[in-house]
DNA sequence: TTAATTCCTTGTGATATAATAGGAATTGGA
DNA sequence: TCCAATTCCTATTATATCACAAGGAATTAA
């Protein structure tokens, strides 16, 4: 499981963020009352969106966070990778690679992880909010071993 | 980090199998040593392997391990969906998705899943024996943040 | 002043990873 | 017949990460 529940999270704060963020800035009780999920959790995942400037915060009363940029101004990759620390497939590709010699399988690795960049580089959270992510193909209807 | 050692690992014993097993079965211990992996490790996942008929094993003294098709005939995508359980990016596309009501994320998890999936349903043990799987592109060399 | 909020540090139980350990069963060859 | 090399089987362990939970300090609008 490449994207754990941190990135999934992540990203419904962003999302509900964009939804209801118009009035003013948005409380995580109401997030997490809204997404059903655990307040507390969400205080850390939303700590990081907010160091690295995804969303802004203010403090106190009515306080809460909305949206730095514009939704299409955020692909799924920064998002994702941001909470993930990375979407690299094996360790080789981001960094630690072990091998001495020549190593058969490196490509692979390195490929597989242009596929997934590439892919969630070109879906935005506005692409998410409007619903505008559409199947590529529809003929993969979960066929069990 | 989707695929672990334990994917890493069944990998490199497909590769050595299909690289030394022209003479007959190849002992672990082979493999672990021109691997540099621990046999003890190498032993529960070639298990793996074996009890889903990728491989063969023999017995015994002079035993060990042979391919039980050609190379050319294992896709990346089964030998690593094999020993990972699963490469669904997160459990919702596996089976467990929680949302009950409309849910904006899961076209994105199923798209890329199919991304993930196609691509390694289309590389082949030969063609990573033949050195053949070449970079999709070559503009990608590690930009830092 | 108070209540609602973000912010900060710390702890915790469960699970998975990456092995390691010991020995039983099998088999080819001396 | 015996031995050594092998697969096979069952545990155990150390480490890390996940997915939270707890408590309280700092900030701010009303």
């Amino acid at each position: 499981m490449m994207i754990s529940t941190k990135g999934r999270y992540a990203l419904q704060i962003m999302i509900d963020l964009a939804q209801n963020g118009k009035g003013g800035p948005v409380s995580l009780r109401d997030v997490a009352e809204r997404q059903k999920i655990s307040m507390k959790y969400l205080e850390a995942i939303v700590a990081m969106l907010n160091k690295e400037g995804f969303v802004s915060s203010f403090r106190g009363k009515a306080g809460g966070y909305v949206l730095a940029r514009n939704p299409e101004e955020y692909s799924m990759r920064e998002i994702l990778e941001l909470t993930e620390g990375t979407l690299a497939p094996v360790s080789c590709v981001d960094g630690g690679c072990p091998c001495e010699k020549e190593c058969l399988t490196i490509p692979l690795w390195q490929n597989l992880d242009e596929v997934i960049g590439n892919y969630l580089n070109g879906v935005t959270l506005k692409d998410i909010i409007d619903g505008n992510v559409k199947r590529k193909t529809e003929t993969d209807e979960k066929e069990e071993k």
